[in-house]
DNA sequence: GGGCTTACATGATTTACTTCA
DNA sequence: CGTGAAGTAAATCATGTAAGC
């Protein structure tokens, strides 16, 4: 879906601008307004409108490992949970308590299967802000966004979850670009240099070569930096052979010049809590 | 216009791993 | 040091939606 993608700006295709700015994958802006036609096949309604005692008491440890499945959606077969509110099925809105389920599973096919939850705009939105402001969430602010978004500390919690790996994904594929685009500029530099090893060979066999090379001493090098420093202008017609910083001839720029910020591999490593 | 297929987005689950008490 | 709980990443599944035919 297209203008979902948007909404998290996660897309994952590689458009230019994405290479452009990498490192601001992860600060793309929530999107401001979903299309009107989803706003239209929701209805306007909150489909994960769930009771809040449901998540109160399931969630008392203050915290919800997939692991601890006994607090979680998944307890009783694969996945089941009721949630009761109003649902649009088939396009028709229908009031009542909604038996979720995993689609699959044998006895919950037909009219009775789980229809997927979708956050709504306004919870997305309000997940987003929080992600940009930590991308990971302690038991406290996870019962309060969840609280404050009606939905299940597990809800939220995956969704973070789910975030923090396509995020991470779209950063990955951005820095794959990033390398990509790197072993591009440096093998075309190395062509050019190749090149300009065996213009300067072909001229150190000429004859004339001596007579018309600048004496070294009009050299000088930059310690820090190992650039050689051109001499004063030449005069006019003569022509000389000339030491000079790399990639300025010809007006090449040099392979990290047309380069992205930093990629996120040159960061430090994120902390654990 | 409706049905079908396909691609994609995204919510949810499972598993393995790390950290910490 | 061994152990269990908690948290997370990674892989994967399942479903809803849009687009193309």
């Amino acid at each position: 879906m297209l203008v979902e993608k948007e909404d998290l700006g996660l897309s994952l295709s590689l458009s230019s601008s994405d290479a452009l700015c990498p490192l601001q994958s992860n600060l793309m802006p929530p999107a401001t307004l979903p299309p009107e036609q989803r706003l239209m096949l929701m209805g306007g309604i909150d489909v994960n409108r769930a009771p809040m005692e449901e998540w109160e008491v399931e969630d008392d440890a203050g915290g919800s490992s997939p692991n601890s499945s006994v607090s979680n959606a998944s307890a009783g077969g694969k996945r089941g949970f009721g949630v009761a509110g109003v649902f649009v099925v088939g396009g028709e809105v229908v009031e009542g308590e909604q038996e979720c389920s995993r689609g699959g599973s044998d006895e919950e096919d037909g009219e009775g299967a789980r229809k997927k939850l979708r956050l709504s705009k306004e919870q997305s939105a309000v997940l987003e802000e929080s992600f940009k402001e930590h991308n990971t969430l302690n038991p406290k602010q996870k019962l309060a966004l969840a609280k404050q978004l009606n939905l299940r500390p597990r809800q939220v919690e995956v969704w973070f979850q789910n975030r923090r790996a396509r995020t991470k994904l779209k950063q990955t594929e951005v820095d794959c670009e990033f390398l990509k685009r790197c072993c591009e500029n440096l093998t075309e530099e190395n062509r050019r240099l190749q090149k300009e090893v065996q213009e300067l060979r072909a001229l150190k066999l000429s004859p004339h070569f001596y007579m018309h090379m600048t004496p070294p001493t009009t050299l000088t090098m930059c310690p820090s930096c190992e650039r050689v420093t051109p001499p004063p202008p030449a005069v006019a017609g003569e022509k000389r052979l000339i030491a000079r910083p790399i990639n300025a001839a010809a007006g090449v720029a040099p392979p990290w010049a047309s380069l992205p910020l930093r990629p996120s591999f040159l960061d430090a490593p994120p902390q654990r809590h």
